[in-house]
DNA sequence: TGACTCAAAATTGTTGACAATATGAGATGG
DNA sequence: CCATCTCATATTGTCAACAATTTTGAGTCA
């Protein structure tokens, strides 16, 4: 199944399709699709099908695509079209520590101060995991997986940090798809409820910590080795010997 | 000589204009503008005379503003045109917030390892901003003073990171721009050199502390209280009484 | 069967023209 | 003198058309 045909499906099942198509909203449904893992690494975004997916002009999609490819969710290739972007390793390395600075920061901000309001908007989100978990929804439990960290940033209430974070998690979803190295593309059952229940306490070191180790945990299952293999190795691999 | 060719020749005279303009040089020169505060905030762009000053056409002025908003640099208006942004309190806040996360966790991990070629550049960076002080170029003053925490990102090797403290540190320049308090647009004289010092002993907690002092220094110069004056104020600035 | 060549088709890059909208200048009336 | 209205000008939004480039498919040859 093609790109257009992953949006133009989203399309007829989404029934909030807007009247006024803008890249805002274009670029909205991309990072959704590839937070579901229905656009994989390198999967080519013909700006044609694009055009018919949203139905809108090229205008409109080259503006959406010149954002997304900014973003670094993107990778436009000059008279070859978009890609959804393969971040390297080098790159993967770079965002997860991104990540590692930024998120126990904001897990220990909302520990520390939380609005009831946004409480009770990450159980819910909890509860949204777990519901998927149990049914078998996995492109939904591969959105709400991600999208738990995204929320935590939007509880922070720094609409800066949330948009780098949702940035950040969006292209670590398709670091998943390229270098994990078991079946697992989402996070462990209890840990964002355990997060959160630090959170409920109040505890900011804890959830700190907690989301530190939570990161370090998502990286243990991908393989973002930057390091040359020694001689000997290049020579079982190409069978030398 | 007809009027398009002394166009062309104006633009060759200009000594760092490439043969090709993309939309990355035309976003770099505008970032360079807006950090030497040669482009206040609300200044207007329009689309016609930045394609005049590039030598380009529209397609590449309008590509260059669309990425130029996404970062928070400069302001859309439909039908308007753009617009140098003028970040509110609230955004201010925010940046603030968000450099008090990043840079310090940046300033630590650069004291616990910079290469020998990373501490001569942040050392000749701190020369250069010496340098424009005692000889009066503000405008290169205020440009360097910005981009040592941009050049500190560099040297963590973290292109998420500097990227982001990039866009962060260039808005922050709108804000103090908007906000300042009294005339001074650059980071007091000894801090940068102070922060090195502690960059080159390897003292990471140190490099780190000073780093969030540093930006707490940065906002106490600014005004960026977003309480609503009491009834009393209002009287008196409405002349009420 | 694989490699090469070439033409056709597909796709992206760019522009000029026109539509739509906002702004500014001048005229008019109170 | 000021407020309002009208109209011309300036500017941004959009598109179709064409240019430029890449990809694909067909044919030929060894």
């Amino acid at each position: 199944m093609g790109a257009s045909a992953e949006l133009a499906r989203s399309r007829r099942a989404d029934r909030s399709m807007p009247d006024r198509v803008d890249e805002a909203y274009i670029v909205e449904r991309i990072y959704s699709a590839v937070m579901e893992h229905r656009l994989p690494p390198a999967q080519k975004l013909s700006e044609l099908k694009l055009c018919e997916a949203f139905g809108v002009g090229r205008m409109r999609v080259r503006r959406a695509l010149l954002l997304l490819s900014d973003q670094g969710i993107v990778e436009l290739e000059s008279n070859r079209g978009a890609f959804v972007a393969s971040p390297s390793r080098t790159e993967a390395n770079e965002i997860f520590d991104a990540r590692s600075v930024l998120e126990p920061a904001i897990a220990k901000q909302v520990a520390a101060e939380i609005s009831s309001a946004n409480l009770a908007m990450l159980k819910q989100h909890v509860l949204l995991e777990d519901e998927a978990r149990e049914s078998g929804k996995g492109a939904d439990l591969i959105r709400l997986s991600g999208e738990f960290h995204v929320k935590l940033a939007l509880a922070s209430g720094n609409s800066v940090l949330r948009r780098v974070v949702r940035e950040l998690v969006t292209r670590s979803s398709l670091i998943v798809g390229l270098y994990g190295t078991s079946n697992r593309t989402v996070c462990p059952d209890h840990e964002h409820s355990d997060m959160l229940g630090e959170i409920e306490r109040g505890d900011s070191h804890a959830a700190a910590a907690q989301m530190f180790e939570h990161l370090i945990g998502i990286r243990a299952g991908l393989d973002l080795s930057t390091t040359r293999p020694e001689e000997g190795d290049l020579k079982d691999i190409l069978d030398l010997r």
